[in-house]
DNA sequence: AACATTATGGATATATAGATCCATATATAC
DNA sequence: GTATATATGGATCTATATATCCATAATGTT
């Protein structure tokens, strides 16, 4: 449902935002958040694309939040990198249907719009802000 | 976030369901839901192993559902092809967290539990009944 | 300037999903 | 029993997701 990319990229987001301020490098993010080094390099750079961490390159380099935690929502990270697609058109192409959907159609985007607003009620700061017997990823 | 799999096999179920209960054949049902007629044989068998179809080689054989269109919920179809995963313990495999998840994964299985429930609460008779502007698949 | 550190981008490998094709098994009709 | 229709299962192909590796560019330190 979420993918594992998706489910990278949270990872990495949440331990960033539990981190001070300086840039973390790629391998003690991995280390952190028992990520495959080279693919989240891959997922961090996705990340930085879409504006959401900064990256230094160089001696004291590595990746920091761009905005703080309570900015960011659960749904700006799955959509930075395994966007959520809405069903907006029918997927069958019938012409006659056109942008209206049909009753299955429907209750499938009526699905996805709630999960939509469920991650975009969170922020990766309430995630950390939370109370739970595991501090998330184990901190 | 549904799989290709899945809606072909909600389109097929829908589709069967407004037929009269003589078994359909691949091509028809392929033909009517605008599914490759390849792989709907693929989904087709998966939905007889799950028990939501039954099926009849030879002559006037074809598919059918097992059971009326009321007693299948779209979750049936689903879990059938293409079972939502809750996530049940943390996916990080860490020792000290066991079965109980961090605030990140519970609040990624909380939206899994809410399209599980949303898509619980409807049966394919509900789609065929449900007024729209189009009907479902344009039957 | 020379060197060490770190992200970047490209090439490539592996796994899984999506899709096609065909020989075989099974059922019906005659 | 023969011929025809149809699902079944296996093999295979292609596309996409996941993952690894390395040469290069950029940055900081000395």
């Amino acid at each position: 449902m979420f993918s594992q990319t998706a489910e990278y990229a949270l990872r990495a987001m949440v331990w960033l935002a539990n981190q001070d301020g300086e840039p973390r490098v790629t391998q003690e993010i991995a280390k952190g958040t028992h990520v495959p080094a080279g693919y989240l390099s891959k997922v961090l750079q996705t990340l930085g694309r879409a504006g959401l961490v900064q990256s230094q390159r160089g001696l004291h380099g590595g990746f920091l939040l761009s905005r703080p935690g309570a900015a960011i929502t659960v749904l700006d990270v799955v959509n930075a990198v395994d966007p959520l697609k809405r069903i907006s058109s029918c997927p069958l192409k019938i012409k006659s249907h056109g942008e209206h959907l049909c009753a299955l159609h429907r209750r499938m985007d009526n699905a996805i719009a709630q999960v939509e607003q469920a991650l975009a009620a969170t922020s990766i700061a309430d995630i950390l802000a939370e109370p739970s017997r595991s501090r998330p990823l184990t901190l």
